[in-house]
RNA sequence: GGCCCCAUCGUCUAGAGGCCCAGGACGCGGCCCUUUCAAGGCCUAAACGCGAGUUCGAAUCUCGCUGGGGUCACCA
C-alpha cells in the first residue's frame, strides 16, 4: 500500500472505516460439510418472472439442499432505473408455489415481508457500505481507480475504437483515468464531480483463465485486461462487483447462473483475487430458448408469452407439472425415473449437474402438456377439485361459481374414469376443464347445445328418436357389463349390429354398428361426439339430469332444427 | 468483427473406441382393443453437420471447416 494509494482512497471514501476484515468477521464461514453446497438465485426485480429463472432456481436449490446445502434469495436491486414495483412479491410468490422456499432472504411477503438468515441484509440497495469497503480496500492497493469520464465521453471513445478497428473497452491507452494524477482527481471531486471505479486490470494480459465448470466441462478464457466499473458513480456496485462481494461474504461456494456470464468470468475470477478471497466454483446454464423462423434465440421477456411464469398460472398449469418438464430439460434420466417411480415427489429424483445439457435446449409445449396431463392424471378427483377451483375463482369465475354450486356433484364429475389402472388422460390444465368436462354441467351445455347444436349423426328422426327413448329407462342399480349388454339387444333390436365384427362382415345389412347407435345417445346427452364413458355419464349424471337431457334431445329431434 | 461456448431423429436426449447398420421419450403415421373420445398395447418413418487424421475398429479421440448461440454498458 503506497502513500499516494492511500490517500486516495481516503479522498474517494472518507467515511469508509470498516474492512473486508471487520465484515468477513461478522459473515464467518458457514459451518456445513464439505460436501454441501450453498447456492442462490438472484434475480433483479425488473418485471414479470422469467421461466428461466425458475428453471435456474430449481436447479440452484436441488443441488443445495441433496447435499444438506443452504439456497438463498437475494435481491439484486442495483439499476434502480430498471426497477419494478411488485417485482419482489412475485418473485416470492413465484418460489413459494414452485417449493423452491429459500432457506434465507426473503421467504414470505403474506401477511408481511419476512426475511430471515444470518449473512443479512439479502437486497443489495442494503449492502452498500460493504461495496464501499472492499472497493476502498483494492484502490488502497493501487487494484482500482476513480474516472470521470462522461457518457458523451465514452460514447466517443468507443467510435474511435470502432474507426480504427480496435476493440471496444478501457484498457491500454484507452484508459484515460488509470494513472490520472491526484491533483487531477481532487480538483474533479472539488467540481462536485463524481467518479465511478474501475478496476486495475493488468495490461496488456496475456495470461489464460483455466478454471472447471461444473456443466460446461473445463474452460479456457482470455483473461481480463479491460478496467471494468466496479462501482457507478451512484456509488452503487456493477453486477460484477456485487457478485463477487456477495458471494464471500454470504458464503456461496457454487455460483448457478445463466451461460451469458461466461464473457466476464475472467473479470470475476480477477476480482476475487484482487480482494483475496477463494472462488466459488461455477455451474454455467445454457438458456430455454426457441425458435423464431429458422433463428434459435432465448425465450424472450417482451416476444413470448410463454416467458412469462403468469402465462402458466393463467392456463392452469399444475405447478408440478411444469417443475417436472424443467426437471426434464435439466437431466432427461428425469423422465426414465418418473416411470419407475409414478408416485414419488420429484424432490426425491437424485439431480446431476453433470447431466445437464451445454446447449440451450428448445422450449416445447407440446412435451410440457403430455407431462401435465400425466401429472392431472395422477390427482384424485378431490385434489383436481379444490386445485382447479382455485385457479377458476382468478381466471374463471362463472365455472368456479359451477364448482362450487354443487361440490360433491362436481366431484363426482372429476372421477369420472379416474379409479382405474389406466385414468383418463384428457385434462392438459384447468383451462382445459370446460372443453373436457363441461357438459357436465347444465349451464355450459345449455350454452353448447345453444351455439353449435347438437351434431348427431345421419339417421333420420324417427329412429333418432326412437333411440334416445330407449336410452331413457336406465337403471343405476344395473352393472356396467349388463348394461352393455342390454344395449347390444337393443341396438339388434333397431337394425344395428350387434357388434363390428358382424359388421365388417356384412355392413349393407345393417343401419350402422353399435358404435353408431350408441353416438346418437352420446351426443343427446353430452352434446358432443368425444366424451368419457357412457355409463358412467349416466351414472354420474343420475336419472333426473339424464332424463331431462333426453327429453330435450327428443324434442330437438323432432322440432328437426338441430338434426344435422 | 474480436473473444467464448455449443453441435446425435422435428423436439428433449442416451451414448465417455468395439455392446450402435445408434436406444428412450414427446410428436407424427399405422394396426389392435373399443359404445365415441382419451388411455393402453404393438409397429413404422425419423438423427451421429462436412472433411481430414489417430486406430484393426470412431457418434465417441485430434485438427480443420461449416453452422448455431452468447458476449463485447455507470443492465443484470
Amino acid at each position: 500500500m503506497t502513500a499516494i494509494n492511500h490517500e486516495l482512497a481516503q479522498l474517494l471514501f472518507p467515511h469508509v472505516e470498516r474492512t473486508p476484515h471487520d465484515w468477513l468477521t461478522q459473515y464467518p464461514p458457514r459451518s456445513l460439510p464439505d460436501s454441501a453446497f450453498v447456492t442462490r438465485y438472484a434475480p433483479s426485480p425488473t418485471g414479470f418472472v422469467h421461466i428461466g429463472s425458475i428453471y435456474a432456481s430449481l436447479v440452484a436449490s436441488r443441488v443445495a439442499h441433496q447435499g444438506g446445502g443452504v439456497f438463498f434469495l437475494r435481491i439484486e436491486d442495483t439499476d434502480k432505473k430498471r426497477e419494478q414495483d411488485g417485482s419482489i412479491e412475485a418473485i416470492v410468490r413465484n418460489m413459494i408455489n414452485f417449493g423452491l422456499s429459500p432457506d434465507e432472504g426473503i421467504i414470505q411477503i403474506e401477511p408481511e415481508e419476512r426475511e430471515v438468515g444470518a449473512y443479512a441484509p439479502y437486497t443489495q440497495s442494503e449492502r452498500v457500505a460493504m461495496y464501499e469497503s472492499f472497493a476502498k480496500f483494492l484502490v488502497e492497493r493501487g487494484l482500482a481507480y476513480p474516472a470521470f469520464d462522461s457518457e458523451t465521453e465514452l460514447d466517443s471513445l468507443r467510435k474511435q475504437q470502432e474507426a480504427q478497428r480496435v476493440r471496444p473497452g478501457y484498457y491500454g491507452v484507452w484508459a484515460r483515468w488509470r494513472d490520472a494524477k491526484i491533483e487531477r482527481i481532487q480538483e474533479k471531486l472539488a467540481q462536485g464531480e463524481r467518479p465511478v471505479i474501475r478496476v486495475r486490470a493488468p495490461f496488456p494480459n496475456e495470461a489464460r483463465v483455466k478454471l472447471h465448470d461444473m456443466i460446461k466441462g473445463d474452460l479456457d478464457l482470455p483473461a481480463n485486461d479491460n478496467d471494468a466499473v466496479i462501482l457507478k458513480s451512484n456509488r452503487l456496485p456493477t453486477y460484477h462487483f456485487a457478485h463477487v462481494v456477495d458471494d464471500t461474504l454470504m458464503r456461496v461456494n457454487l455460483v448457478t447462473r445463466g451461460d451469458e456470464w461466461l464473457p466476464s468470468l475472467p473479470l470475476h475470477v480477477q476480482l476475487f483475487e484482487a480482494i483475496e478471497q477463494p472462488k466459488p466454483k461455477f455451474a454455467h446454464i445454457a438458456p430455454i430458448a426457441k425458435m423464431e423462423g429458422t433463428t434459435k434465440r432465448k425465450l424472450s421477456k417482451r416476444k413470448d408469452p410463454e416467458a412469462d411464469m403468469t402465462y402458466y398460472y393463467v392456463a392452469g398449469y399444475p405447478e408440478q407439472a411444469v417443475t417436472e418438464y424443467l426437471l426434464n430439460l435439466a437431466n432427461s434420466r428425469f423422465e426414465d425415473w418418473r416411470r419407475e417411480h409414478p408416485t414419488t415427489p420429484n424432490s426425491e429424483f437424485d439431480f446431476k449437474l453433470d447431466d445437464m445439457g451445454k446447449s440451450s435446449p428448445l422450449f416445447d409445449i407440446v412435451k410440457l402438456n403430455d407431462i401435465s396431463k400425466n401429472v392431472v392424471a395422477s390427482y384424485t378427483a378431490e385434489q383436481v377439485y379444490m386445485t382447479s377451483l382455485v385457479w377458476a375463482k382468478q381466471n374463471n369465475p362463472s365455472l368456479a361459481a359451477l364448482l362450487e354450486h354443487d361440490r360433491d356433484y362436481s366431484v363426482r364429475v372429476f372421477n369420472v374414469e379416474r379409479m382405474s389402472a389406466a385414468p383418463r388422460k384428457d385434462i392438459v390444465n384447468w383451462s382445459d376443464i370446460e372443453r373436457a368436462c363441461g357438459f357436465f354441467f347444465d349451464e355450459l351445455f345449455s350454452a353448447s347445445i345453444a351455439a353449435n347444436g347438437y351434431p348427431f349423426p345421419n339417421l333420420g328422426a324417427a329412429l333418432m328418436e326412437q333411440i334416445i327413448e330407449a336410452a331413457r329407462h336406465f337403471d343405476p342399480a344395473t352393472l356396467k357389463e349388463t348394461w352393455v349388454i342390454d344395449m347390444r339387444a337393443l341396438a339388434e333390436q333397431f337394425g344395428f349390429a350387434r357388434d363390428n365384427k358382424a359388421y365388417k362382415k356384412e355392413p349393407t345389412a345393417f343401419k350402422g354398428q353399435f358404435g353408431d347407435m350408441m353416438m346418437v345417445i352420446r351426443v343427446a346427452l353430452t352434446g358432443k361426439t368425444n366424451t368419457p364413458d357412457l355409463y358412467e355419464i349416466l351414472q354420474t349424471f343420475g336419472v333426473e339430469r339424464a332424463n331431462r337431457r333426453l327429453d330435450q334431445a327428443i324434442a330437438a329431434v323432432r322440432s328437426g332444427e338441430n338434426a344435422r
